[in-house]
This record gives structure tokens, C-alpha cells and sequence, in this order.
DNA sequence: TCTTAAATAAGAATAATTATCAATTAGGAA
DNA sequence: TTCCTAATTGATAATTATTCTTATTTAAGA
């Protein structure tokens, strides 16, 4: 595990959070994960493994990777916050019917998005990112979602 | 009260629900926010000139409302949900340093994004909405966001 | 190896929201 | 207009997600 981790560890020390088990075992699963977690998803999938890992420190160290640019942050309609490890630009679908999040990556709508906003005047605001919200049903809940 | 209530009286009629004294003073009052305001805000707007009405009544209220197509819910980061009386398509201004959410119309976006979605393959999904979402901070606290 | 500030586990506390249920009421039927 | 009934409401309890507290442990630099 030292050796396989270790791309793990660089990329806590380098945010500048100290290196813990309990992190490595956070970062690891949530990197691994596509589906936009809670932290109770991720607590879920750690525990068998790593029972003396307690919530409240998956809370508290999500929200850390958070704000130390390791994991961004999605909220939803349903009460819960959600934990995303892709941190380029790109937009989300949110299923209300299934309560899938499922990303969405578009490098010529970004382009569309970015020059759109280049010729306008934005006044008193610092712009952090502009995202796209797609929200719908999945028509067969089995099925994928596909945008091409 | 009567009399000049009749506009809104309609709109919740129409939508389906029952006519009732809470509904109406309710929907008036949200109308008249530009705020995106909570169900706390909602309430303590309301409970001077209402005291009889519930908080409780005014979660379920809201509630109908969006769930009837009378006002929309806007999530966010900070654990509460906003509730926002425009209805036709639009984005958002999410100051993370005030907890602001500012409206944002632009037409020739909405024009935009639609004809790109246009010349798209979407499969299994069923569209309801697309909506920018724009993340920053405000400069001047004290002072409004302007783009244009 | 020592030192210390930061992190953790366990559990309590908080805050937003939902559920329960008896009493009231809106609105259609008679 | 009166009656009927399902929907709504108010009061309050319960639930759920998240944060807080504190004693203990530990990472990492000196
Ligand atoms: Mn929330
Ligand atoms: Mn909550
Ligand atoms: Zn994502
Ligand atoms: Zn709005």
C-alpha cells in the first residue's frame, strides 16, 4: 500500500493537508468513484475495510479536499451534498427521477460558453466557473444517458 | 383583501390546489421577493401580519407550489433551499461570500445553448431544463453585480 | 528523538426538513 | 344553501444531514 498510494500521498502533501491514513483511504475511493457520492456512499464504501474510520472524519475530510482544490463540491435538490473528483469545467445532468448526477463534458460548448462571456461586462463579481445544469428524467432508468 | 388578492387567487386555482387564506399570503409574499428566499425568510416575512400561520405550513406550501408549477427551487452549497418565483428559463449569480443568488436573463444565451442542444443526439433523457449556474464572489458586498 | 500543531474517534448537539395526527376547511354535490 | 369529504392546517414529534466538542493520537519538521 505505501507504493501503490503513493501517487495518493503526492497529491494530499502537495494541497497541503497532512498525510493520514484515513485520507489516502477518502481520496483513493472517491477517485475511483463516477457517480457523484455523499459522504454517507463513501462511508459506505470504506467501512468493511477500514471500520475504526469514523463519519465524521469522511466529513470533515471531504470537505478539507474540498477546500484545498483536491474535490469540488455539487449540490442537488435532495438534501444532500455530493463529492465530484473531476475538477475541469464541465456541466452536470441531475436525473430527479433516479438521483443520478451524470457529468457532462463539452469542450465546444465550453469554448461557446467562455467567448460568450469575454465580450460581456461583468462588474463586482470574481468569477470562480461558469457551469451548465441539464436537468431531466431518464426515460429507461436501466439505460444510459448518452449526449453526442 | 379580497379584491385585490384575485390574481393570485387564480394562479393557485389554476394550478389545481385549494384557495386557501395561508396559500395566498404565502404566494404574494414570494412574488414579491427577487431574493431567492428560504422557507425561514418566507416565514419570517409572513408571521408578523400572520402569526397563526405554521412554519410547518410553510414547507408544505412551498412545497405544492413547485410541485404545481408555481415557483421553482434553487439549491445550494449551504444547506438550505431557495425558493424563486420566475419561472421562464433562466440562470444564476451564486456569490459564495454573501450566500446571494442574483438572477441572471440573457436571451441570446438562452438562444445559444438551445441550438447547440439542437444539433445534438440526446438518448433515455427527457429534457426539462438547461440552466447556467455562475459561481463567484462579489467585490464590493455592498454594491449589485451588473453583466451586460 | 522530541515537540507540537493538526487530525481523529466517539458521541453530543444543531439545524433543516419531514412525519404524525386531530381539528378545520374548501369546494363540489345534492 | 347545506352537506359531505378529501385536502389542508397547526402543533409537535421525529428524522436526517451535518457540525461541534473533547480527549487522544499522530504527522512531520526541528
Ligand atoms: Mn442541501
Ligand atoms: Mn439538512
Ligand atoms: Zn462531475
Ligand atoms: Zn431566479
Amino acid at each position: 500500500m505505501s507504493l501503490s498510494y503513493s501517487h495518493i500521498k503526492d497529491k494530499i502533501s502537495e494541497s497541503g493537508l497532512k498525510v493520514t491514513h484515513q485520507r489516502i483511504v477518502i481520496l483513493n475511493t472517491v477517485l475511483q468513484m463516477d457517480n457523484h457520492p455523499t459522504v454517507e456512499h463513501i462511508y459506505e464504501s470504506i467501512k468493511d475495510a477500514n471500520p475504526s474510520i469514523s463519519l465524521g472524519t469522511v466529513y470533515k475530510t471531504v470537505e478539507a479536499f474540498v477546500n484545498n482544490g483536491l474535490l469540488s463540491k455539487v449540490s442537488t435538490n435532495e438534501g444532500q451534498m455530493r463529492y465530484d473528483p473531476k475538477l475541469d469545467n464541465h456541466g452536470h445532468i441531475y436525473c430527479s427521477n433516479t438521483s443520478e448526477i451524470i457529468d457532462y463534458f463539452d469542450d465546444e460548448l465550453n469554448d461557446m460558453i467562455l467567448s460568450f462571456f469575454k465580450n460581456k461586462r461583468v462588474s463586482n463579481l470574481k468569477i470562480k466557473n461558469i457551469t451548465l445544469q441539464i436537468n431531466g428524467d431518464k426515460i429507461d432508468p436501466e439505460k444510459d444517458v448518452l449526449i453526442k
